[in-house]
DNA sequence: AATAGCCTTGCAAATGTTTTCATAAATCTG
DNA sequence: CAGATTTATGAAAACATTTGCAAGGCTATT
């Protein structure tokens, strides 16, 4: 009664075939090599078996493992929902299959995860950012997979990097604010710890407020993680104190949009009585009431570009240049800003 | 100068340790067959050329793949995000990896993704749904890979299934709003074809507003993607007619979402003017503003759930027993509903 | 002290493919 | 039509690992 099924492997098709089993793996991986007729029979023979190949087997091989790898801080956040996304799909198009690992900011349990996706011999291998531990770095090296780091551009990184360059989104927002003529402003962000997209953002929008002589008080520098619930809270907080601010830098749209409902739900007006500006323009930015005005950051473009490298360097036989792609990002000028009256 | 990099495999670390080839795989894998002292020599030389296993080999072997596969519609539609999250937890705490796949709601790709994966020989493999190709089914019968479809619970299903009776979720949501005095009730839906949760959603709802003898009229019955922009979109657009229905009813909250920024964004009170109920209870549904009415689906535990199940089979070496689970819908009431004055 | 049993380790076969090399058949060239 | 070239196919080695079997060394039992 033992499980008997015995899955066809390719001897089976190429005996049913009358051909041998280099034929079946030529009519696969380069059918220009094999006769029509034979290829038809052998076409047969794997239609009436259901033989499925083993990616393994030609793994082990030395060729391709036929996948890539991407490692992101968390899925379901909603900031790399859409990267994820547009990566699997380019690397989908092109017969890669995505192996997909998230690790919760928690730097050494990525370590742990490249690890184990460098056992499954992914071709390539995508990360978030380009904070990671040493050993991460040298396993890499070692392995000499082809690696990219999505999100950020960094003109010193020392693997290929595709993204945007966080200061910069940081600084957009904060003089946007700066301009509308606020002087007294909030920020909010997630712990900058182990994530180096926040921390360029959160230094470098201070590093603009504070170079045009505006005083940062230290009580409306507030930390929440990227989630509304938690933005929402803490912003209901900050907003029922004696003082408030003017204007909220938002470290990205989640917490942006954590703020909208925090006002809304105090009955303040946005943004008569406060401003939100977000970075990220998330799926559905646009929608909110009233519609959020933030720092662009195109994922999907980022996603699509990161995958399209990768695929580049594994079909030039692995020669991991080192590019470095800065995608520009903008102000999106929508209704959550106003000039301080 | 060619790229000579030599992949230390498990006999140039069985070499250094002074051991066989079988003794480091035994080390790897049964370690409590191999004696400390041996254990130890053989640590050191794994670390000392950086032996990374390779799982291919493995696989080829016969043994697992240690990789799991997951098939959804999309990975940044919001709906899965929390799901795949969950999955993806559970399935790389035992030490699995995913392998991820989406295909936009197109059945006959999702045919050729299954095919890619089992190519990979994930050692088990889930769904969303139960509406598939009947190739699909085939093929997963033929490979007798352990299979599950996730969100949905059907008695009769032909493959295991874990989630809730989608058909209830539809009712509940009617119910509410008929137990509540609504009879001008308008419904938004995305195509339902090829996907049995919209369509037992919709048919239930529809069925119990029938069933209390209230007329559906055809021009309130929406059809719109699972995309906040389109929802408000149409949204918009109903509510600007001549004749205004009381209650909408949303196939998720996605779609709500976009309702409740169609009402504010013409300047009506939700649940005053218009009452609205979504499906799903996603992330951030609690904190809108105004918080969203809605029936719960568990996407976490179902995730989760789905994961350990497979595993469980996995480990029993595969007898795929069918088992179905169903979780409890809950409507959970917030306030964008309210009796019609 | 001899035998039995256990623990640890090594040898070698097996896993499913790809690819190099060789060979046979077919086509071309003069 | 003979020799040269091209084309289609097969045989076998290689890939990195796991595991059944066997053997050697050790401990325990009588």
């Amino acid at each position: 009664m033992k499980k008997q099924s015995y899955r066809p492997d390719i001897v089976s098709v190429a005996t049913l075939a009358g051909v041998s089993a280099a034929t079946v793996s030529r009519a696969l991986n380069h059918p220009e090599l094999v006769q029509p007729t034979t290829r038809k029979k052998v076409d047969q023979a794997i239609r009436k078996l259901g033989y499925i190949r083993n990616r393994a087997a030609q793994t082990i091989h030395g060729r391709r493992s036929a996948t890539i790898g991407l490692v992101v801080p968390s899925v379901s956040d909603a900031i790399f929902a859409e990267l994820v996304q547009a990566f699997n799909d380019t690397v989908s198009e092109s017969g890669f299959t995505l192996l997909l690992a998230s690790h919760r900011y928690d730097l050494d349990m990525e370590y742990a995860l490249v690890r184990k996706l460098l056992e499954h011999r992914v071709d390539a291998l995508a990360m978030i950012g380009l904070d990671h531990r040493p050993d991460t770095y040298r396993v890499l090296r070692e392995q000499e997979v082809p690696v990219a780091a999505i999100w950020n551009y960094q003109p010193d990184s020392q693997i290929s990097c595709i993204g945007i360059d966080n200061a910069e989104a940081g600084r957009r927002a904060a003089e946007h604010l700066l301009m509308l003529g606020h002087r007294r402003i909030a920020t909010i962000f997630p712990e900058t710890r182990d994530n180096d997209r926040a921390r360029a953002r959160r230094l470098a929008a201070m590093g603009s407020i504070s170079a045009t002589g505006v005083a940062l008080r230290e009580e409306w520098q507030l930390q929440t993680p990227y989630n509304i619930a938690q933005s929402k809270r803490s912003c209901i907080e900050l907003l029922t104190r004696a003082e408030r601010p003017t204007a909220l830098l938002c470290g990205n749209d989640v917490i942006a949009q954590g703020a909208i409902y925090a006002a809304l739900h105090l009955g303040l007006s946005v943004p008569r009585d406060i401003s939100i500006i977000g970075i990220g323009d998330f799926d559905g930015s646009a929608e909110l009431e009233p519609p959020l005005t933030t720092v662009r950051i195109p994922a999907s473009r980022i996603g699509a570009a990161a995958a399209r490298h990768l695929i580049t360097v594994i079909d030039s036989d692995g020669q991991d240049q080192l590019v470095r792609t800065r995608f520009d990002c903008e102000l999106i000028m929508r209704s959550t800003t106003t000039a301080r009256t």
